[in-house]
RNA sequence: GGGUUCGUGGUCUAGUGGUCAUGACGCGGCCCUUACAAGGCCGAGAUCGGCGGUUCGAACCCGCCCGAGCCCA
């Protein structure tokens, strides 16, 4: 006997396991085995925001489980822990903390007070992770903030100069005017639906015919930006439309600011928008930029770096965009240009980070050119689950028409590793033996200018893309470049980042090792509140992981993630699924109390004389083994969780648990010790199945579970030993029996162990082993006598259902005749032509079918004769005969 | 507007052609039976979004419509 405490306290169970782990080495990846036994997670490096959410738990729990579950397959499997540090946040975090501007200090300092506010929220992200469990090896936790992280960055960056994927230009990007910097096409998010202006705004014309009235002269143009005036370039019309046909090359000059442009005629211009002519600046929109290379039109800037008029817009420079659209508007209108207003809406480009609506400024920038063949040819030998999620790759890298533009006007982030010559405008990249390197303070290893001579560098002051860090991830966690590139097994990761981490990865791991970065990409869903809407603070339905793990245990939040659904659907979070999660907890905890006080380790036999019901159970036990494995290599956790509740709760709890009682409690040692060892290689083996979904629970059974070594996190998945089809249906035959005479009695009001007179049992099929009463009469507390043929008792043929999958295919489209007769026919009269004749003639309005016996079964009711004392009970897979 | 995923008892969810559609939560009833009342047993509750088609047979395949989410314009 083996005394382990009544009831489960996860509170206590959870953090004592977590303060355990953390000494061991159970995570620990060795990396010396064979590549084809290793498992990598190439692990998402969150931005330290300090809050692991509720989404971010979701993915975790996807790679936990398939970490933990490999490892139990004897993989290694290296679950390491990145943090993506580098960004704009930080930097604003901390000008906000500090009172400053990035500029008031120096560039050294700011970077420092960034790396200090940074590890701060580190902390607390890996708080959480432990909290849950996550079986993350903290001996590969990586920074991209450190040098050993960024260097390794830089040399990619140099690598892929080498291979001619980056160049810098001057081109037209995506500008925050907020951050200041450029941002990448992936990192511009589309505001719909923004309410605005159109203004009409004539333009009068310059040199058309002389004798034209002033009308016929003009051109009104419909602008949703007049502040852009200033950058007007040209104005364009639809070619077909018919108010414009022979305007085309009419010049005309711009209100206020006196450029002349002229009209030109191109397809991609609405003539149902507005006037049905537009004007072209420099620029408003991609539209404009297309426009501005495909005419060949001058380039006006008109707005700066911060998002203020330049001198482009003489008298009205310095003013914001809104400050310059009153006075331009107000000005128009006062000089008679302005023909009319009316409110629309449009779609409105905003940087990601802060929702700043983007500018399209021409600057010189660094760029990493987008091989979109090689990108999708990488793409496609990545299995990705669900496999639709590909679709949204293909779709982005299609459509991607710039290159990525990867400088940043920032601080926080990996430096370019480059210098310019002063004093011949030479560019020269870093070597790779020079990196990590901060070119603003540090002179390239070079040494003078190899195009000049000179001696004067200026050191880049540019910043990396902070996708430039992490897209490099599975390279990196592996050891490149030290170590040869293997692609990594699995990468998890959220839908909204396919466009820029996977997107990223793939183009990198491509470019620099010409190979996929990953085998599986698993993409997770999001995780949605109890109502059904996204979570948020306002609609109160926002919950925090750490707060399910305070109600219940982190063990049922778990198991509430995997349940959710399928992996790659959203989920919904439900309180439901933590409640019967921990009602699961509970359960498992009591029949592993029951267990490990039934078991005493002196009477264990080397091969034990199994019952029917003790091969039932391990059969049963071994096809869930196999079928769970199945599950969990696909990542369908919610299939496999659901298998292995029902078999412990229905199986091994409600049927084989009562079934052996009897023998558990008065059997002769033989006899017990064959229950005892079902049970514990059964348990045993559920507990190793559960732990990748509840570890702590899991290890505190296993542990307390006699005839058990170690932790569950250094067992072996179970092996399937005993399949053992005749047995399992002698101990269905059992369990349906037991079951039904159990709700018979409860049914009945007698009390579960009421002893009753005798048992006949006629099974519907006989197995082809004996069936083995002995545990059935220790159950039902009765004499059980397992009969051929048919009881004693009236047999009434009550219906008759035709097998579709015969009857279908033999007479097609007569089918639904020929089932509509037979239903309608009398029962005895079908059972006696059946019995009979082995087969069914049936009246097809005057044309006789003849139906194969076996095509009909006679469904009957055993009905008790009357007078005699007996209760017939049609169970599922037999009559029974109870005689009281 | 384009693409994509989805619509199954009150709620959430499983189920890609073959007899009475899975499970959970909730609800109703009965039961303290020596692991478990945080439990057991029983029950009610679904025209599988709508219409049409393919098929002997459709929740499942095809088309259209309605509705929702996500991605992109």
């Amino acid at each position: 006997m083996t005394e382990i405490p009544d009831t489960y306290n996860p509170d206590e169970v959870e953090p004592k396991w977590r303060e355990q782990w953390r000494e061991t080495d159970v995570y620990s990846y060795t990396g010396d085995g064979d590549p084809d036994t290793e498992y990598v997670v190439d692990t998402p490096p969150p931005y330290p925001t300090g809050n692991l959410h509720i989404g971010n738990a979701l993915g975790w729990c996807y790679m936990d489980f398939a970490a933990r579950f490999h490892r139990l397959m004897g993989e290694d499997v290296l679950f390491p822990q990145g943090w993506d540090c580098h960004g704009l946040p930080t930097e604003v975090k901390v000008e906000e903390n500090q009172g400053i501007h990035r500029t008031d200090v120096p560039r050294e300092e700011f970077r420092e007070l960034c790396i200090e506010h940074t590890e701060s929220q580190i902390g607390a992200m890996r708080e959480t992770m432990d909290t849950l469990g996550f079986s993350i090896d903290w001996d590969h936790e990586f920074r991209t903030m450190d040098p050993e992280y960024w260097g390794e960055t830089q040399r990619s960056f140099v690598q892929m100069a080498g291979d001619d994927y980056v160049y810098r230009d001057e081109h037209p990007v995506n500008w925050c005017p907020r951050c200041e910097t450029a941002i990448a096409d992936a990192e511009v998010e589309t505001e719909t639906g923004v309410a605005g202006t159109l203004y009409e705004v004539t333009f009068p014309g310059v040199d058309s015919d002389e004798g034209a009235t002033t009308e016929q002269r003009d051109i009104q143009i419909a602008t949703t930006r007049p502040e852009l005036l200033a950058a007007c370039v040209s104005v364009a019309v639809d070619p077909d439309d018919e108010r414009y046909a022979d305007r085309v090359g009419d010049t005309f000059e711009v209100p206020l600011f006196g450029q002349t442009v002229e009209l030109i005629a191109d397809d991609e211009v609405d003539s149902e928008f507005g006037t049905g002519a537009v004007m072209i600046c420099t620029f408003g929109d991609k539209q404009d930029v297309d426009w501005w290379a495909e005419y060949d039109l001058d380039l006006r800037p008109a707005v700066s770096e911060s998002g203020r008029l330049t001198a482009t817009a003489d008298e009205y420079e310095g003013l914001t965009l809104e400050e310059a659209e009153t006075a331009i508007v107000e000005d128009l209108d006062a000089a008679g240009y302005l023909e009319g207003t009316e409110p629309t809406e449009q779609n409105v480009g905003q940087c990601w980070r802060c929702e700043t609506p983007i500018e399209i400024l021409s600057k010189e920038q660094w760029f990493v050119e987008v091989r979109q063949e090689e990108i999708l040819e990488t793409a496609r030998q990545v299995e990705w689950i669900p496999e639709h999620m590909y679709g949204r790759l293909e779709e982005w890298t299609e459509g991607m028409d710039w290159d990525w533009v990867v400088s940043r006007q920032r601080v926080f982030a990996t430096p370019i590793p480059a210098w310019h010559c002063e004093d011949c405008g030479h560019t020269q990249i870093a070597e790779e033996d020079e990196l990590p390197v901060k070119p603003t303070e540090t002179d390239p290893a070079v040494g003078a200018c190899p195009a000049c001579g000179g001696e004067h560098w200026r050191g880049e002051t540019d910043v990396m893309d902070t996708w430039m860090d992490s897209s490099i991830s599975p390279l990196l966690i592996q050891g490149w470049p030290e170590e040869p590139f293997e692609p990594a097994t699995l990468r998890p990761q959220g839908h909204d980042i396919i466009r820029t981490w996977a997107f990223y990865t793939l183009l990198r791991t491509a470019a620099l090792e010409d190979e996929i970065p990953w085998e599986e990409i698993l993409v997770n869903g999001m995780v949605f509140g109890d109502d059904g809407n996204k979570m948020s603070k306002s609609r109160n339905n926002f919950v925090q992981p750490e707060t399910v793990v305070e109600e219940y245990s982190a063990d049922a939040f778990r198991q509430a993630m995997a349940l959710g659904g399928q992996p790659g659907t959203d989920i919904q979070f439900q309180w439901k699924e933590v409640t019967s999660a921990a009602r699961f907890e509970t359960k498992l905890w009591n029949i592993t109390r029951f267990t490990a006080q039934q078991l005493d380790e002196e009477h264990r036999l080397p091969d034990p004389a199994y019952r029917d019901i003790d091969r039932w159970l391990l059969s049963k036990c071994s096809r869930v083994t196999e079928a769970v494995r199945e599950d969990m290599a696909a990542y369908r956790f919610d299939a496999a969780l659901q298998t292995l509740r029902d078999f412990v709760w229905h199986d091994l709890a409600d049927d084989y648990l009562e079934l052996v009682k009897g023998r558990l409690y008065e059997g002769r040692p033989g006899e017990r010790d064959a229950a005892q060892q079902a049970l514990l290689t059964t348990l045993s083996a559920a507990l190793r199945m559960l732990s990748p979904f509840v570890p702590f629970l899991a290890e505190e059974a296993y542990r307390a579970l006699p005839g058990t070594e170690g932790s569950v996190n250094a067992a072996d998945w179970p092996a399937v030993e005993m399949v053992d089809p005749d047995h399992e249906a002698a101990g269905d035959l059992i369990a349906d029996i037991a079951s039904t005479v159990r709700g018979w009695k409860s049914d009945t009001g007698l009390a579960l162990n009421a002893p009753l007179d005798r048992v006949e049992v006629y099974p519907d099929d006989h197995p082809d082993v004996p069936v083995d009463t002995y545990d059935l009469s220790e159950a039902t507390n009765a004499p059980v006598q397992i009969r051929e043929g048919v009881p004693a008792v009236e047999l009434v043929p009550v219906s008759v259902e035709p097998d579709h999958s015969v009857i279908g295919p033999e007479f097609r489209n007569q089918a639904g005749q020929v089932v509509a007769a037979l239903e309608a026919m009398d029962p005895d009269y079908v059972a006696d032509q059946k019995a009979v004749d082995g087969e069914i003639a049936v009246d097809l309005d005057g044309e006789v079918a003849v139906i194969p016996g076996e095509a009909v079964e006679v469904v009957e009711e055993h009905r008790a004769e009357s007078g005699e004392e007996v209760v017939v009970l049609d169970s599922e897979l037999a009559t029974i005969l109870v005689y009281e």
